[in-house]
DNA sequence: ACCTCTTTCTAGCGTTGCTAGGTTTTCTAG
DNA sequence: CTAGAAAACCTAGCAACGCTAGAAAGAGGT
């Protein structure tokens, strides 16, 4: 059995090592610098190898990228509500969001703009899916998980984006995550 | 001069037909469907000639591709504002917009997500990138055409994209869209 | 030491955006 | 009407992409 871990040690080590490659490449230059020729010299091997452990090729790889993402970007919005309550708590999690988005440009980009394969806005959407978009709820009190819900996660991912593509001034970020505030607080509409 | 006029009538006859042919394959099958080699076989000429009417190549396209939309997109939400005031102005502007982005979601794509050379959010921005945010700002009646524009004007991104990338249930978006209208009509807040 | 099975690499396919250089057509001038 | 100039167009090809079949190398068990 000790050979058996051995393998599966070293297999999974390498799938880490390709994902962490691919996900720094991707956050850097985005996801069109991530070749399958770079990501094999990053690890040290050749190309097949990838399709080893990640037989989908390169969607599959971006797919795992973006199930990591999903776990982090949840456990932040959790972290920065906190016991808040009110507009500060809606402004808390926007920011912890839209840093997020900031930091991870391509692990966001993965996470909801790649046609991927995971389940959404439905019963069966996996727990890591889910979790995020119940803290937005919990953020502005919508005890539906409805369309306000839907809504402000809505002007999340739009401003997010539009910052990222120069539509918006991200120095005028502050401005907009207090308007959400006042508009999307618990009560306040 | 009637032969100057006949050659500078034929490139713009063929320049049309390129951007109606890329608009057209994008919108069906996505950017990476508009082929260099598709689009000449189109026209019915080969690739080089593409790269005398857009030297830029596939991105000098896509560019005048939503140059183009820029202008249909801002006249098509000015129409539904009419003389709209209140909530009945923001759910009649949001309808405009994410109708136009359902119906050509490349040419959206084009406008939004690409990072084009056209200037954004500055003075010198050019008056068909203006006209549509300042509908924006109209309908939720915002005389500062701020930041509660820019999250109105998020949000509508944020929804059609959510909704495209299949994150979001496209049959509820009228519970959004009558959201919005509560959440940013003016004095609403 | 041998055989087996897994792992890894070499080499290549088809496609992409894009371009250099030569050929054909069109216009101008004598 | 014809020769030369200029514009238009095509053939052929480059480098890079994602991906894969089949040969070579390695590790494991007997």
């Amino acid at each position: 059995m000790p050979e058996q871990t051995t393998r599966q040690r070293r297999t999974a080590e390498r799938r880490r090592d390709i994902l962490a490659a691919a996900r720094e490449r991707a956050d850097a230059d985005g996801w069109s610098a991530v070749t399958t020729r770079h990501l094999a010299d990053a690890i040290g091997y050749t190309q097949p190898v990838l399709y080893s452990h990640f037989p989908g090729g390169k969607s599959e790889i971006m797919s795992a990228v973006a199930l990591e993402g999903f776990v982090e970007l949840a456990r932040r919005c959790r972290a920065a509500l906190g016991t808040e309550r009110g507009p500060r708590a809606v402004e808390a999690v926007a920011g912890a969001y839209l840093d997020f988005g900031r930091e991870h440009p391509a692990v966001y980009e993965a996470m909801f703009q790649e046609p991927i394969d995971a389940r959404f806005a439905r019963e069966d959407t996996p727990p890591e899916l889910r979790a995020g978009f119940d803290t937005l709820a919990e953020a502005i009190g919508d005890a539906d998980r409805g369309a306000a819900t839907e809504v402000f996660w809505s002007a999340l991912h739009g401003i997010g984006l539009l910052e990222r593509a120069g539509r918006m001034r991200p120095g005028d970020r502050a401005l907009r995550v207090a308007d959400l505030g006042v508009r999307f607080a618990a009560g306040a509409r």
